[in-house]
DNA sequence: CGCGTTTACGTCGTTCGTAACGATA
DNA sequence: TATCGTTACGAACGACGTAAACGCG
């Protein structure tokens, strides 16, 4: 067993099961990853991959098992490598963000705008991801973090450190009647209503659905989008009531009309989520410290080191005080 | 970096930077580490261990952190051979257990013995180890799992299962005035006797010494030793009255007079610890199901896999409802 | 001068890439 | 027949062990 054959193990698993294409990945050939497979394979005594034919087909059950492990081994032997880039204060590097698209598009670009600024020799790699899948990205050591938003507690996998606290607000057109009011609408008025919003707020574990779902009633959504941008689209075309984070409307959307959602929905956390165990570069701190100012950087570190409970955050801050740094990128 | 450098790697470290004596442990020659060792400092960029003229003198702040990742991918390796070599369904390995004297003598041989029946491939080695080494034995992979007494909550390291509940007796030579009388003594009259305990007893922290402090007053401890029986000796010798744990009382030690000390000392719990991420073997889980017998087989497997604490213990038993077979061995 | 480490060197095993072959849909 | 995996082979590299040199107490 040595670190290449896990390391080619792992990039079978991750493409496929196409070995042809996980050579390409790791800058190898597809004769040395067959044979290195089969090499792991006679060594441990059984199968990692069931075949059909000549054809990789599945994972075998201890394969999942050995994988995992794998997984742990190689990120741990990224650690030791980070360690070691830190020490020797090497600068450049690669930053590793999974995240949705309202955070990237609306929350993320200033941090990144001072990361670059301090680090130009970083590279950021915005991971696209479903919502769903962001956590995954993390574990599967796709990604060195992860930036998501829950409506209540920490999200379950890795280290989650609170970034702030944002709202939903509600949007329409200026002509529409919602607009007239001076008072914002209740639940039971937005149910009538056609509304415009993510994909996600369909799951029925989405906290849009949760406060409908308590008073008994089910929205009518007109149409969804894993887009921020595209849902003001849409709202501005007639098609129905935006609902979406605060921080997605910026000073260009002064034509439309925005109303406070926070008597309506509960308030929700947007997290950095690290995978436990891994070592952090320089460089990954100073983003920290950049995206979630109010968190403390020794204690960011010492809490990956000691996986302790001890640290305690400090009041985790809404978006609006932080409007100011967001509107600027 | 390779698994064999980082294996060359650990053994330097644990041979206290001898890497001559490092390097008969792992079957090499002392250049072949040498030169590894080198070559990963190389590769790394920074000194792993700081030199004093040729000898290694020190680890480096560095080299800390890199070791402790390397032992956990080592561990990790270890699982994934682990695995294989369970799969094989390949009867013979090693069991290394790390654990008081106490433990080793009267508690654990009826469950070796019944292992050995099942699985006599399997060699069992009983790592000798002070009392407050046991835990740190196991954190570096020495061994496969620890048993230790605390009294009160679960050892912080690894994961504990819960094995038995025991409580101390006071023991005396037949003709000592305390065996004369009906009723056994107080915390305080023990106070004014010369006692024989163990050895751990004399610390701050330990639940003898607690049981005393509570009430205002210093035990005379006469002498300690690591080993009960050592400690019988002593008592039958004449040296001063024995306080020790109930499973060191067997048949052979008819001579003794046996006072119950439920009163006075909290109950004690004897734990089976296990690394965190560790693969046990099919005949490690015979083994804590001989040790242990009211944990669940499968409950104990789920715990290492989910790292899950949806998994409960039934009632802990008493050593007392387990002496018939622990008076076999 | 003994102990431990490093350097030097020759041998052997292994990996890797190229190229040809085989199987599967 | 196109795609993907295996087999075959030669070249290059790298690890290992033996032997000798070096430094230190």
């Amino acid at each position: 067993m040595t670190l290449v054959q896990l390391r080619y193990l792992i990039a079978i698993a991750d493409s496929g099961l196409n070995i042809t294409l996980a050579a390409e990945r790791v800058h190898a050939t597809q004769p040395g990853l067959s044979k290195q497979l089969r090499q792991l394979e006679d060594e441990l005594g059984f199968q990692l991959f069931a075949r059909k034919g000549k054809s990789l087909d599945t994972i075998t059950r201890a394969g999942e098992q050995v994988i995992e492990r794998a997984r742990s081994i190689l990120a741990e032997a990224a650690n030791i490598r980070a360690i070691a880039a830190d020490l020797r204060n090497q600068a450049h590097g690669e930053l590793r963000i999974a995240t949705t698209h309202t955070q990237a598009r609306f929350a993320l670009p200033a941090a990144i705008a001072a990361l670059n600024a301090s680090y130009p020799q970083v590279r950021v790699h915005l991971q696209p991801t479903r919502d769903a899948d962001v956590l995954a990205q993390l574990q599967a050591g796709h990604v060195d973090l992860a930036v998501i938003s829950t409506a209540g507690a920490a999200p379950a996998a890795g280290i989650a450190l609170p970034a702030y606290h944002w709202r939903r607000v509600i949007v329409t057109p200026h002509g529409h009647p919602l607009a007239a009011r001076d008072q914002p609408p209740s639940l039971a008025e937005l149910a009538s209503l056609p509304l415009v919003s993510y994909e996600s707020s369909l799951k029925a574990e989405s906290s849009l659905r949760h406060a409908f779902d308590a008073i008994g009633l089910t929205p009518q959504i007109a149409m969804t989008a894993g887009d921020a941008d595209l849902i003001k689209t849409y709202v501005r075309a007639g098609l129905g009531v935006g609902v979406l984070a605060e921080m997605a409307m910026q000073d260009g959307d002064r034509d439309l009309h925005t109303l406070s959602a926070e008597h309506l929905f509960p308030v929700c956390t947007t997290w950095i989520v690290l995978r436990r165990d891994s070592v952090l570069r320089e460089y990954m701190l100073e983003f920290i410290q950049q995206f979630a100012p109010h968190l403390d950087r020794r204690d960011v570190a010492r809490l990956l080191a000691n996986d302790a409970a001890d640290v305690h955050w400090p009041r985790i801050p809404p978006w609006r005080e932080r409007e100011g740094v967001a509107a600027t990128a």
